[in-house]
DNA sequence: AATACCTTCAACCGCCTCCTT
DNA sequence: CAAGGAGGCGGTTGAAGGTAT
């Protein structure tokens, strides 16, 4: 493949933008949307690759931009989420509206990893210092593009439920313990659902979980929505709320939460 | 006040995947 | 099926501004 096509093109501008150059690209989306990128220079008249215009929209024009330091709220998020996803800016940047990866990815370089090392935890592998010192790479631990051939990260989480088998009108049958296992993170992305195993065509606003049992049949090989883990339907996981208000602090730190009250203790292995 | 050093962050680079031809 | 265009992503760079000496 090599290098985009624009890029080979002479007397592109590069480095800073103008506020001219900025305005130039505002108008021109605002009027006519952006369409194909490698077409906007061109129409919006700006010596600028198409991959440029589209980064400097995204990153820095988008009126839907928050902009301005992060509240520590979103700081939290970022960390629970670097510990699920790694370095995937774009999915964390999708939980947190208003941000760009971009962004994301440069307060943790700048911010949150210094944070994490003063406090004693390693940013890439979310474990003491003390634990993971000398070890082997820890970046690319944290980075699923190290190794083309490299799986996304996987989670399988051992449960033990809260709520005995039958023990209320609800009916729930739920084994003395089982697994869940996360094959892709992936899909946690706000609104899309586009790697699990099956039935993904009708998940628009919903996660799976693939599910396996550790003591029978019943929850072995099936697919079960991520959006309220809720007891009285037999056994569906799920968990209540849109996208953005998954409990990640809950799913992080061993607990998952429903309506009925808690169901799971989680132990990320 | 001058200089060195540090931090931040916008933007580029190169690679990947998807889609079209 | 292969080639190439386009969009997207994460890693990296370097200019600008801030802080320390």
């Amino acid at each position: 493949m090599g290098r985009h096509s624009c890029c080979y093109k002479q007397k592109l501008r590069k480095g800073l933008w103008s506020p001219e150059e900025d305005e130039k690209l505002v108008r021109h989306i605002a009027k006519y949307g952006h369409g194909c990128w490698s077409s906007v220079p061109k129409l919006a008249d700006l010596q600028r690759c198409g991959k440029s215009c589209r980064l400097r929209w995204i990153n820095y024009l988008r009126p839907d931009l928050k902009r301005g330091t992060f509240s520590q709220q979103e700081e939290k998020l970022i960390i629970e989420l670097h510990a699920a996803v790694g370095n995937r800016w774009s999915q964390i940047a999708a939980q947190l509206p208003g941000r760009t990866d971009n962004e994301i990815k440069n307060y943790w370089n700048s911010c949150i990893k210094k944070k994490l090392r003063q406090s004693g935890i390693d940013p890439s592998t979310h474990r003491p210092l003390s634990e993971v010192e000398g070890g082997e790479d820890k970046e690319a631990m944290a980075s699923g593009r190290t190794s083309t051939s490299a799986p996304p990260p996987s989670h399988t989480i051992e449960c033990t439920p809260l709520r005995q088998p039958n023990d209320d009108a609800n009916d729930l049958v739920v084994p003395s313990s089982f697994s869940i296992s996360v094959p892709d993170l992936r899909c946690l992305e706000a609104g899309s659902c586009s790697n699990t195993s099956a039935n993904s065509a009708n998940c628009s606003s919903e996660f799976e979980l693939q599910i396996s049992s550790s003591s029978g049949s019943l929850f072995d090989s099936s697919i079960f929505q991520w959006l309220e883990l809720f007891p009285s339907k037999g056994a569906q996981l799920h968990f209540d709320g849109e996208p953005e208000d998954l409990k990640w602090s809950e799913y992080l730190n061993g607990t998952i939460g429903s309506d009925d009250g808690l169901l799971g203790e989680i132990k990320k292995e």
